[in-house]
RNA sequence: GACCCGGUAGCUCAGUGGAUAGAGCAUCACACUACGAAUGUGAGGGCCGCGGGUCCGAGUCCCGCCCGGGUCGCCA
């Protein structure tokens, strides 16, 4: 399958618009885009086309009229069996003997059905978490792990080179104010009668890094001055996140390929080469000391966004640009992409201005997701690491399951903001939607078990013979599987991939009900059901593999 | 004040400008001597926040307003 199917819809409405233009004398209608959609109501066919309704003004005719000569002209040959006009719209309605043939198609791809090649040759970078490197991964920080894990599987399903990213900032304020509250913590437990500062990071796991110290070196490092042991502590500090960020979301199922120290680039000198171009572009200004970088696009009454602070330490913004700038020119990548909390939406704008500066913005895309808030003593709160007020992404994990957490957070859009109940996520996570669809994948294993256990296989079955409505109708869902990936391409909405297992899922368990797959009596018939319920089961299995959940033979 | 996101069934949420707005949970009533009941069937439940506009057609696009969340730092 080397099309999507709704391309071959729209390329035979096309052929068949262009006959009715010449052969009707109908003024050029170039450039109009011909979209098929699936209608909801099955008795528009399996596809639907608005062209005539888009063409009616331009064409001076009524949609209805357009239709009708567009209907009439469209070739009908697998895998269209039929083309009808009602209210301006041109439906098609798919061959059925070609439907059924498919399953014998998606059986026998089986991991490679939905696959394809659109994004062939593309070198691709996901960022995603990239929490600042200075405690535990939170629910709030977590909620880009399986957003940009599955995005990242997705393009890689379309062709893609992927490198799934975790950016580590292990320079600037942040990172120094980290190793300051270590050692603070660090001299507490050696006996100092010293406070914990408003701005320091209070929480239990900056004493647990101290006391790891402390267990290896003892007191060897008292005898420094508080900001030496700062600086000395914070990249231990980092060591330590980033052991558990790995750990944790391995957890999660996720792996990165990269673990890219902001350090490091400094190191590089890429941000003094971006710095210089900007520059060199007329971008760039001074003022009060500071570097600044002009708020071209800017939306408020900002003339810029520091770049250098007056201190001399690059900031944030900076920083970022460089790092983006490597990416996309030294590394490679032919895109980058990046998801981030809304909190950073500000930024965005920054960033947006620079990189359109620079010519790279459109090989820079952002997903935004909203934030995550908890329920703590019955009251919804914000989550934040300096406030040491969190809920981990482990105890979450540990509580429900691996699948569950993913499922979770991937059942809504990334626009719409979440809010999580630990307590209700144990109290329901045997209702999570996540274990109705693997059940329907269990159930069909077992129903394949079953058969074989009986002495029936699909071998030999003849798909031919799935002719009824409900069998149809499962092939012509396994079908949008493509699509739907191929919109996650262009939209990355990968939250549509749960709601699509869902549906196909629901669809299953109604099939099963309505009808014997196993029957001794009619061997021909069972075997091309088998057929068919496998071909479900690879529609399912391919999903819930992008959606990085298991696929159980048994549950 | 400016900007971003959300407001759809009691609750949690789907819904690429299309034709009669969906699912899960919850409630009620049913269905296992049949391939897995973690399932299925049926019922009830909707001014798609409000008001304008564009369009052949608006939950979807535009404008205004209301409500909730977020952001606007020489932090990251």
């Amino acid at each position: 399958m080397t099309t999507l199917l709704r391309d071959d819809i729209a390329a035979a409405i096309k052929d068949g618009l262009a006959r009715a233009s010449t052969e009707l004398g109908w003024p050029k209608v170039d450039g109009v885009p011909i979209e098929v959609v699936r209608p909801g109501n099955p008795e528009h066919g399996d596809y639907a086309s608005n062209i005539a309704l888009r063409l009616a003004r331009q064409a001076r005719m009524s949609p209805r009229d357009i239709a009708k000569a567009i209907r009439e002209r469209v070739r009908v040959a697998p895998p269209i069996a039929a083309v009808e006009d009602l209210s301006g719209f041109v439906n098609v309605r798919l061959d059925e003997k070609w439907l059924a043939a498919q399953v014998d198609e998606i059986a026998r791809a089986g991991a490679e059905f939905g696959r394809s090649k659109a994004l062939a040759g593309k070198r691709m970078q996901v960022e995603f978490v990239s929490a600042n490197p200075t405690g535990p991964l939170t629910v709030a920080n977590a909620r880009g792990g399986p957003l940009g894990d599955v995005l990242s599987s997705v393009l890689e399903f379309v062709g893609a080179a992927v490198e799934r990213e975790y950016y580590v900032e292990d320079t600037g304020t942040q990172f120094d104010t980290f190793g300051r509250s270590i050692a603070i913590r660090y001299r507490q437990l050696h006996g100092e009668d010293i406070e914990v500062p408003e701005d320091a990071y209070p929480a239990e796991y900056v004493k647990d890094i101290a006391a790891e110290i402390k267990a290896r070196d003892g007191d060897k490092w008292m005898k420094l001055p508080l900001e030496a042991q700062a600086k000395r502590f914070a990249p231990e500090g980092v060591e330590w996140v980033l052991r558990e960020a790995r750990r944790v979301t391995a957890m999660l199922g996720i792996h990165y390929d990269t673990w890219f120290s902001q350090a490091e680039m400094m190191r590089s000198g890429y941000f003094e080469k971006t710095l210089a171009e900007l520059r060199k572009l007329g971008k760039v200004y001074e003022k009060d000391g500071a570097v600044w970088l002009q708020a071209t696009e800017a939306v408020d009454d900002k003339e810029g966004w520091v770049l250098v602070r007056s201190n001399g330490d690059p900031g944030y913004l900076g920083k970022d640009i460089a790092y983006h700038v490597q990416s996309l020119r030294e590394r490679g990548f032919d895109k980058k992409i990046d998801i981030w909390g809304s909190n950073t939406h500000y930024h965005l704008i920054q960033m947006r201005a620079a990189m359109k500066a620079l010519g790279l913005l459109d090989k820079f895309e952002v997903v935004l997701y909203q934030y995550v808030r908890f329920l703590h003593e019955g009251v919804l709160k914000r989550m934040a690491k300096r406030s040491g007020q969190f809920l981990l992404l482990e105890d979450v994990i540990e509580a429900v399951g691996k699948d569950a957490t993913r499922y979770f957070f991937l059942q809504s859009s990334a626009d719409r903001q979440l809010d999580f109940d630990l307590e209700l996520a144990v109290q329901q996570s045997n209702e999570n939607p996540v274990y109705y669809v693997q059940y329907a994948h269990a159930r069909i294993a077992s129903i394949l078990r079953t058969a074989a256990e009986r002495g029936i296989t699909s071998d030999g079955g003849d798909v031919a013979l799935l002719t009824e409505k409900g069998e149809l109708d499962l092939v012509r869902l396994a079908l949008r599987l493509p699509e739907l990936v191929d919109d996650i391409r262009q939209h990355y909405g990968v939250h549509q991939l749960t709601t699509y297992a869902l549906e196909l899922a629901g669809a299953f368990h109604g099939f099963y009900r309505d009808h014997r797959v196993v029957d001794e009596a009619d061997a021909p018939r069972s075997k091309a059901r088998l057929r068919l319920v496998q071909a479900v089961q690879v529609a399912l299995r391919q999903t819930l593999g992008l959606l990085g959940v298991n696929s159980p033979d048994k549950m």
